[in-house]
DNA sequence: CTTGCTGCAAAATCTTTGCACCATA
DNA sequence: TATGGTGCAAAGATTTTGCAGCAAG
């Protein structure tokens, strides 16, 4: 089953990592970052514990060019990312334009429940210096 | 080796399967229409030209909960997606102020080769009846 | 003819799951 | 102590690839 609330040490250390370095990250990425601090985390827990708290809305997923992606993220309002191609790392942005033009087309066209992904790819200053 | 120009019967079979039924489509969804119309398409071939036609720009590809969905699209300028959850039927759209507001925020952050992806979500007028 | 595409089956990923055991509450 | 989480290994699902044969230019 997936996890759903109960304090591990696993959940812990997944969200150690998650929260020192605050990019997207896959989960292979989080589980051999597990593996250099010496938490013993089976790779199947990573999965399942990262279901879990995408689930509670506690981090933000999004597809890379073959894994799913993770942060956990400052903002636990609805926001879209800026992340580096490079290294992951991830700048949080707000549009309220958007939203408004984007519930003003669903409306247009007769679509219900309509939300939308936004996310913005390129390389940061430094993954560009190096 | 990935298809990339030529004329074959089952590059035309895939297209035609795309051109009729203008909607993002998975893989499976598209050699299962092949199979209906009496098309002899492997499977691994669908990959393979959709691959190739997604790299040549004549298809988009957005991520589904778990397989990639193409759609040929009318329009082969930038645009975005308005897309049935349940249909996958897409509607193409422009958002001028999206792309400027991209444009600025990468500049503002110092990321350099933005692009971006956005895509609207929802339950189109058909499927919300039925 | 030559080169590239296809089919098939096997392999490579990434992710999920069954089950026995362990840890939290 | 009861419930839920974990580890491991196996299974699933999607996508890719090697190779021999076929077809398009």
């Amino acid at each position: 089953m997936t996890p759903s609330s109960r304090a591990t040490r696993q959940r812990a250390a997944i969200l150690e990592v998650l929260a020192a370095d605050r990019s997207f990250l896959s989960a292979r990425q989080i589980h051999a970052s597990l593996e250099r601090r010496a938490r013993d985390v089976a790779l199947a827990t990573v999965y399942r514990t990262l279901k879990s708290l995408s689930r509670q809305g506690a981090l933000d997923t999004i597809p890379g060019e073959s894994e799913s992606l993770y942060c956990l993220c400052r903002s636990s309002e609805h926001h879209h990312h800026l992340v580096c191609r490079s290294c992951g790392i991830s700048i949080e942005l707000e549009n309220p334009a958007l939203e408004s033009w984007a519930s003003r087309v669903a409306d247009e066209h007769g679509f219900e429940a309509v939300d939308h992904t936004l996310e913005l790819y390129g390389t940061c200053r430094r993954c560009s210096a190096g």
